[in-house]
DNA sequence: AAAATGCCGTACCGTACGTTACGGTTCTCT
DNA sequence: AGAGAACCGTAACGTACGGTACGGCATTTT
């Protein structure tokens, strides 16, 4: 892991990316016989040409992170007029968003590795997740809470604290259950009923009279 | 990982039980390299003694983990008179312990362990985690919520859900973010403020009139 | 006191895997 | 078409580590 090539995930040729979803698809099938030779195999490559495109095997897996990282940009969700409902509206797409990724097969296979390599090295793989997971969402989120603050709709001191209760009651203990391997099937029903639930609590937490929600939901 | 001696927790000679606070220092010190060696020279015990006293890798693992969960039993928190003050601290208590818990650098190492097991083979290691922390923990507090429910402090239908939202109000992302090497730094007074502040919104969702905590704490 | 048991330290074995090397094939450029 | 690069498949090498065997020392048992 010293210093590798590491293409710095903008210039990768198709082949690589194939690449790299190979190492994807290997971490979430067989969940941790990331070996070079399956990779090699699974990918129809030759063991030189990772070598030769990622360095090492540290620089493959953290270009698989990266990769990974590029493809789940989502929506701004920053809208004009902000009415109580549009505010609900997005909050809830959010959380069901997050709730969607953080239960997804790639993303359970991805964070354990990266929280697997967090305690041996100085490995950044578990600061690229967090940058590109919970700190990104926290960046697109917070503007959408401090419109809803400047309309009146929701109320608070610090936006960064009001984000962390609002992904806590988004999140709860979904996360850590399913990292640690418990069975917690999450469909989208039940991830779209966690989100409206989570967004009401906000709101009754958080919100002004002029916001949904301010009945409280002891779902 | 087959069928190995595992001794079961209680009958443990002071000798292994040195063996494994011995495993839990180099999960929390070196971050990864519990190798069986290492942890012959760490503890002063040859090699044979480990196979002998756990069977195989695994078998030093669980017990290590078993070990480690029989250490942070705590009070049952259950009191007759139930007032509105004496649940908001009950739950108070509750939660600075889980939070103290969890950011312990000797619960970060085990959940990265097991995490990082949990993904490889059928291990057990996330399933031990998931009993003696949040299961554990939530056998503990549900009882509460159930006493404080009869009393007329709170309401709620399914104890379970309520549970989930106190449980994601505690943590929000403390513990991935610690998990993937985050420096977030817990101190003393910021777990006791979290805490109180988690009980507050608790007590805003799911409080009756007689309970405390009906302002919204906006912190 | 002699035998036996338990355990430490170390050497050893087999395997898995990261990494390198190389022959043969396909694609690219002129 | 021919030269050269890129790349696939596989073989080979070195190391790390789980697991086993054995000699020597200490404590206990008879």
């Amino acid at each position: 892991m010293m210093t590798s090539p590491q293409p710095s995930s903008e210039e990768l040729t198709a082949r690589q990316q194939a690449v790299l979803d190979a190492v994807l698809a290997l971490m979430v099938e067989e969940g941790g016989d990331v070996t070079m030779t399956a990779v090699a195999r699974r990918a129809s490559c030759s063991k030189e040409s990772l070598y030769k495109w990622f360095g090492d095997r540290d620089g493959l897996l953290t270009a698989t992170v990266r990769w990974q990282a590029s493809k789940v940009r989502a929506g701004n969700y920053d809208r004009q007029k902000l009415d109580a409902s549009a505010l609900r509206d997005s909050l809830i797409r959010f959380a069901a968003n997050w709730l969607s990724v953080i239960s997804s097969p790639t993303s359970i296979a991805l964070n354990r590795f990266a929280i697997g390599e967090a305690g041996t090295r100085g490995s950044n793989l578990g600061a690229i997740m967090l940058a590109n997971g919970r700190f990104a969402i926290g960046e697109r989120v917070k503007p959408l809470l401090d419109a809803g603050r400047d309309a009146g709709l929701i109320a608070f001191d610090d936006t960064e604290t009001a984000f962390r209760s609002f992904i806590g009651l988004v999140g709860r203990d979904v996360q850590i259950r399913l990292l640690l391997g418990d069975a917690l099937a999450l469909g989208a029903a039940e991830i779209e009923r966690d989100a409206a639930r989570a967004a009401d609590q906000f709101f009754t937490l958080y919100g002004t009279g002029a916001a949904p929600g301010r009945n409280k939901t002891n779902a």
